[in-house]
RNA sequence: GGAGAGAUGGCCGAGUUGGCUGAAGGCGCUCGCCUGCUAAGCGAGUAGACGGCUUAAAACUGUCUCGAGGGUUCGAAUCCCUCUCUCUCCGCCA
């Protein structure tokens, strides 16, 4: 959410910056109603402080013996006018809340301004794609041919756009949670959260998945709940409705949790595999800052991300997203590509996002920046650290043999029970 | 799911015959004094939101907030209704 007095103060600064993200006249109706609700304001507690000075005269009147029928009288009459005020105002508030809550954030000024992904700039690349001495697979048909992913009978269970994993393939999903969990807990200084995958529609309004993306999402039926899209929901709202202490600041943050993306407008998009599942495990990395350091610890945590996939052994490339392909609540964000040979091309593992204090102010997380300091909204960023199911996918298409076996990265063999290649059951 | 108790400031905790109580007291924290250091002691300060004023901030000032929403009243933390959550007991369950 923006600050509605930042907006009051430089509408056309702001529509400026909102139409870099290809959206106009979007403060129009705003600035209208904002400007009627402190005119109504205004009447309403002049009449408040009428009825407050009188009712503490009445109380006197009466103390001392005298009528006050006169005075009770008027303020009555105001106590009407009052009432209608009231009504207005919340008429005009909610509209007005409802105009916040589907603005999207203002981009950073380091953020290249662009219509869609075309305009995003590659930052650096690591690692070198590996040369195979054959035509490399995609993971959809190595998985099954190892019979470790099985996307037939996750048909029968759930349908499309689920996978089930067996054998080693279910071992190596896991190995990649723990590694990862281990990595940033050891590592990096995360603390480790298991969140409820569940959470209530605040944390969701909290995070910007609502109210706008509502059909992304599975909501649990006849219940103000909803599935987690990521873990960064429960992460951040973990300190909704909280004024923090800044010597506790930076929070470090990280969590395994499955996410549940209804994804309605996806169709089409990536079919075969396991890179857009309705259900998929993530390890999630979220920081909540000051605004002083928050672009240093974006920095920071996109190398926590790096990290993992420089471990594993898997290139990868760091891309600036532009303008137009930001998501809803991001100031700017780096996406990590991680190299995928089934597909010739490099495929969004990871996207690291500082929300400024746009996040902060829907679910009014806050700091005292020094004892006596007036409170200041956080900066609150996440990103994935990183995505488990296209780690796996990624595994598999990087380190297939002609053979159809798999080596396992060297990391992950202590997580594997040693195990140095996947091959098929005998 | 059934029965009961509760929800007050950063924390604990008074306040329910409605009226100078945005809220006693304590803890914590900040500043000052005192002290050879530390501790103890003394003094002062210490909620947030939204408006007005201001170039802006501070100061000043108005309104609102004692779980949330509604009601009664000249006036509600205090009375009434609804909801949410927490705790205890019972039931069920991994």
């Amino acid at each position: 959410m923006l600050d509605a007095r930042l907006i009051r103060a430089n509408p056309e600064k702001v529509e400026q910056e909102l139409q870099k993200r290809n959206l106009s006249g979007t403060l129009d109706r705003f600035l209208l109603l904002d400007e009627e609700r402190r005119r109504i304001l205004g009447r309403a507690e002049e009449l408040k402080n009428f009825r407050n000075t009188a009712s503490q005269e009445v109380g006197k009147l009466k103390k001392e013996g005298k009528s006050a029928d006169e005075l009770m009288e008027k303020v009555r009459q105001a106590g009407q006018e009052i009432k209608e005020f009231d009504d207005q105002l919340k008429e005009i508030e909610t509209k007005i809340e409802a105009i916040l809550l589907g603005i999207p954030n203002l981009p950073h000024e380091s953020v290249p301004v662009g219509k869609d992904e075309s305009s995003n700039l590659e930052v650096r690349r690591w690692g070198e794609p590996r040369q195979f001495e054959f035509e490399p697979l995609a993971h959809w048909d190595i998985g099954p041919n190892l019979d470790i992913l099985d996307f037939e009978r996750a048909a029968k269970l759930s349908g499309a756009r689920f996978v089930v994993y067996k054998d080693w393939g279910a071992r190596l999903e896991r190995a990649v949670i723990n590694f990862y969990l281990d990595v940033h807990t050891g590592q990096h200084g995360y603390r480790e959260i298991l969140p409820p995958f569940m959470v209530n529609s605040d944390c969701m309004t909290g995070t910007g998945q609502l109210p706008k993306f509502a059909e992304d999402m599975f909501k649990v039926d006849g219940r103000e709940m909803y599935l987690i899209p990521t873990a960064e929901v429960p992460l951040t709202n973990l300190y909704r409705e909280e004024i923090l202490e800044a010597k506790d600041l930076p929070l470090y943050l990280t969590a395994y949790t499955p996410c549940f993306r209804a994804e309605a407008g996806s169709h089409g998009r990536d079919t075969r595999g396991i890179i857009r599942l309705h259900q998929f495990n993530k390890v999630e990395l979220v920081k909540i800052t000051t605004a002083e350091t928050s672009y240093d610890e974006l920095e920071k945590l996109t190398g926590n991300a790096e990290k993992v996939l420089q471990l594993l052994g898997l290139p990868y490339r760091v891309v600036l997203l532009s303008t137009g392909d930001m998501g809803f609540s991001a100031a700017k964000t780096y996406d990590l590509e991680v190299w995928m040979p089934g597909y010739h091309d490099y495929k969004e593992i990871s996207s690291c996002s500082n929300c400024e204090d746009f996040q902060a102010r829907r679910a009014n997380i806050r700091y005292r920046p020094a004892p006596k300091a007036k409170v200041q909204y956080a900066h609150t960023l996440n990103g994935s650290g990183v995505a488990i199911g296209r780690t796996v996918a990624a595994i598999l298409e990087n380190y297939q043999e002609e053979d159809g076996s798999v080596t396992v990265p060297e990391a992950l063999r202590p997580y594997m029970g040693g195990l140095e290649r996947i091959s098929k059951r005998a």
